[in-house]
DNA sequence: GGTTTTACCTATTGACAAAGTAGGTAAACA
DNA sequence: TGTTTACCTACTTTGTCAATAGGTAAAACC
């Protein structure tokens, strides 16, 4: 049960945009300050892109940067961007009648209430409650 | 983020079990009765088995059973011991120092707080409570 | 003792997605 | 015109999940 690298990085993406406040952050300094690959970045900073989560500018002095407050956004808002689904069994990521046995299966309701809490759990938190953390 | 069908598959099994109480249920029948594969359902009753999980008998008659009531399997157990780990993301997965940026991360702590949250949900639920269940 | 029924063991395959790479085009600015 | 940046299409690599193949060993039955 595993959060891909997709979301992950795209969460740490989003608060070190955060940290720049209206500054315009190329992707190289992005993908050399959080140690992740430039190419790698690069379809990963085009889902946010189009999906309308920051600003992009060509040329110099371009880059990425945030179009809301670190409040608008919520970490389901992006893991769901970019992981595509939280789901945690292929039993309720697809429609209702995707498993057979969906009318009998004992475990499925408790499937759907983890998701539940899950979805829960990440749409409470937004970026501005991740600026506030500190390790250690 | 996924939970495999092998942890899937070992919570249906022992559901299964605990509904026939002491009787030995030779792997074939619960294979087609859980519509899954003989084969791969193997590895996952040896797993059970090696476990101390499930009773093991050879021969005409035998099977696998329950050895305890099933108030006395949480499916926190059965997960752990079928998936190996129940952590969502890499960096819990490993040891402390396995992420290089663990002291500074913005995310780490909402990742183990996720970990505790999933952990404490299936620990608290036990075989004797997916019974209950009812769909629809 | 031989046959059937069962669990147990080792190794391999196929499919698929995650992670990362390669090599370009188009926009903005100096 | 040249540099800096984002954007686009395609490819490769790697690894794991899911399943398969082909056996051996134990227990019961006749």
């Amino acid at each position: 049960m595993i959060v891909s690298t997709k979301g992950r990085y795209a969460l740490r993406v989003m608060v070190y945009l955060a940290q720049h406040g209206q500054d315009y952050i190329p992707l190289k300094e992005i993908a050399e300050s959080e140690g992740i690959s430039q190419k790698y970045l690069e379809t990963i900073m085009t889902t946010l892109s189009k999906a309308g989560f920051v600003d992009a500018v060509h040329g110099k002095g371009g880059g990425y940067r945030l179009n809301r407050k670190p409040e608008g956004y919520t970490v389901g808002g992006i893991l769901k961007l970019t992981e595509g689904s939280l789901a945690t069994v292929s039993c309720t990521t697809q429609g209702p009648a995707a498993c057979s046995r969906s009318t009998c299966c004992q475990t499925l309701p408790m499937w759907e209430r983890l998701d539940k809490m899950i979805d829960d759990f990440f749409e409470g938190i937004t970026l501005s409650d991740l600026l506030k953390e500190t390790n250690g």
